[in-house]
DNA sequence: AGCACTAATGACTCGCAAGTCAGTTAGGCG
DNA sequence: CGCCTAACTGACTTGCGAGTCATTAGTGCT
């Protein structure tokens, strides 16, 4: 009886960090309105009150989660992105490597997601969504195709559409898999997906070697 | 006040398409968590108990909604796809066609995005919409695609692969459409971006011409 | 040790939406 | 014409989750 463990601690410090770390994985797995705030507080180790303490409202503390959790990641690739001075075939190779390892393994599936399903109800999540991520993922990507085409390396057309013709193969299996895996459908490879589909914007998007 | 207009009418036969017509429409502006029976039932100028009546519960109200509003639609372009005996290009054009004329511009849309964001709360949802939508279709272009290798006139490499990159653009630009649309961001032009698209893929999935 | 300060709690309120039920009314039939 | 029935309603119950607040208990300081 003695020598009783004290019920919780201070950790003024430590909190934001665990609870949008907690809040991140319920957001993924059930959406933002169907996760609960006392479910987020319990795997954060706390009860749901102390949440107030940190967050104003539940859309605040998906802000956070977006920032601190998504956001480094996307930059990085983004940053990959730009400084990226290759031959158009190779930063493809790069960049397809750069999504299947990091962004969409990652917990960005889940939310992006999450955003998609309950965008109209809570239009608040897509605009922060498309200023932080997509916007700049997509105008990143939209530049180099642009560069490549100035250089000859790809063939004339609209950059912001092949753009999404690069991505969109990995989006959806990255949504057929938080979609559909979960009530038992096969899901995709990505290596291979990824393999294949360079092969085809190579043949595709590029002019012929001369 | 003489001729007094009746509350209500008896419409045996009529009200349960008119309850699944609302229903669709709330569905995809909403969701399915929050879309209000007490809105469907007032757009389908209806008390709400009246909706139970003829559906047990929302799930099959829902499941109605799929059944005879979107299901027609797929199971004709479906039957379009197994039916053809075309080139693979020129199939390839009129399936693009296909699409951007019906199944997007409809109520798939909206749905689709619906089950992608609920499928976690709701895996019955899910269940219903790969075993009645989303697997018929891909396995029919599957097909397709497999036929058109033994053919010689495409690549060798995964033909469920190739189905994903041939669809997955023209699904993101319609999610890109109910998701981001609305906060603001410019639509993709579908009939451009399938006429690059079909560019593309003639360069990508099919063997030179010899 | 004792005090002051504040991180943290648990039990509350409040609002909302699914589902229920006793009663009301349209309209077909004798 | 009036009566019977089932299509329909409005007011209800129930459950749940966001946000609040008075109270408690760790911690740092003297």
């Amino acid at each position: 009886m003695t020598d009783t463990e004290p019920k919780w601690r201070r950790r003024k410090e430590a909190r934001p960090q665990e609870i949008a770390e907690a809040a991140l994985a319920v957001f993924a797995e059930r959406g933002f309105a169907a996760a609960k705030l006392e479910e987020i507080a319990k795997r954060a180790g706390v009860s749901k009150a102390a949440l107030y303490l940190y967050f104003d409202t539940k859309e605040a503390l998906f802000a956070e989660v977006v920032r601190t959790a998504v956001a480094p990641g996307v930059a990085r690739v983004r940053g990959m992105i730009e400084a990226s001075e290759l031959p158009f075939d190779q930063f493809l190779q790069l960049f397809a490597g750069a999504l299947t390892a990091n962004a969409l393994t990652g917990p960005a599936g889940g939310i992006a997601k999450m955003v998609i399903g309950e965008s109209r109800n809570f239009p608040q999540l897509a605009r922060l969504w498309v200023d932080e991520i997509v916007g700049p993922m997509l105008s990143a990507l939209t530049g180099v195709v642009a560069k490549a085409q100035a250089k000859g390396e790809v063939r004339s057309g609209d950059p912001r559409v092949y753009a999404v013709q690069i991505v969109a193969p990995f989006l959806v299996s990255v949504l057929w898999r938080e979609t559909f895996v979960p009530v038992g459908e096969e899901p995709f490879d990505l290596q291979a997906l990824a393999a294949q589909h360079l092969a085809t914007l190579r043949g595709g998007l590029m002019e012929r070697a001369s």
